[in-house]
DNA sequence: GCTTGCTCCTATAGCGGCTAGAGCATGTAG
DNA sequence: CTACATGCTCTAGCCGCTATAGGAGCAAGC
């Protein structure tokens, strides 16, 4: 009888690492699986599940402990849907800042691009701004 | 008489804390400046000016091995700047795709929150969609 | 001179979110 | 039975800092 999925399969599956996974345990966002006589770890489906919740939460760029929070969230379905919503809104806020902040930042570096007389670094536009914060128009955070 | 400057103030004028300088120091971007007899590192105007350089580019994205040649290319005026020319278009491009992608992230964070019945979290759209990734329209990177 | 209190020093560890490597053990296909 | 893939643990490293501990230097006021 071969009862449990293999670290290999479920990351497979989810499509999380091997050595993310076994990270995922230590720092207790997955639960620690049981094990074989052999002591490999043994998955099942629930964990492929949540291996793969957290893959895409990752990528909408939450971070670790929104992730376990939204996780505990999911595992009581009849509780107000609220706090999920809190932690949404709230990283939508922040990913607006980060972009408003790029743009701003991009159109910066197109000026130190375009400005560029291509010749010495002397005369260079981009060295230019770089040395001397009074020429850029870009003040916020990256 | 009082040569050199504190690290304290060139911390102050160049806009970059204390432990970082020392970290510069460290990592090879900042040159070991002289010393008092009691040990004090003393700065002068040049350093300021690197550092002020330096706090710029990592405003701008730039990471410590860019700056390291952009530093270098301004220590050489005479050279051509097609070098500074290529680090900065290439950080434009990768500019670029993050606010593309980030854009693409707005977009799906903005479909969750708006869907949100903000009743239990059972039909709650955002742990939905975090569920079952065929949901989602997001599939790139943050 | 002496004390107060600020600045400075080194050295080490920690952050987030992994990733890489060493050096073994286990499981499986031929 | 043997080869090889896959698994295991443990440790260290990545980036760009930041924080903490435990001291030493230095200027100003008394």
């Amino acid at each position: 009888m071969n009862h449990g999925i293999a670290i290999g399969k479920v990351s497979e599956a989810s499509g999380v690492k091997v050595p993310t996974i076994r990270y995922y345990e230590q720092i207790g966002l997955l639960p620690a699986p049981p094990r074989t006589d052999g002591g490999r770890r043994t998955y099942d489906g629930k964990d492929t599940e949540r291996l793969t919740f957290i893959r895409h939460s990752r990528e909408l760029g939450f971070d670790i402990d929104e992730i376990k929070t939204l996780l505990e969230l999911q595992d009581s379905p009849d509780q107000s849907c609220e706090q999920a919503d809190g932690i949404a809104k709230a990283h939508l806020v922040e990913v607006r800042k980060k972009i408003a902040s790029l743009t701003a930042l991009q159109h910066e570096l197109e000026r130190m691009v375009e400005g560029c007389s291509h010749g010495r670094v002397e005369t260079c536009r981009v060295i230019e701004i770089l040395a001397d914060h009074g020429k850029c128009r870009y003040h916020g955070e990256t």
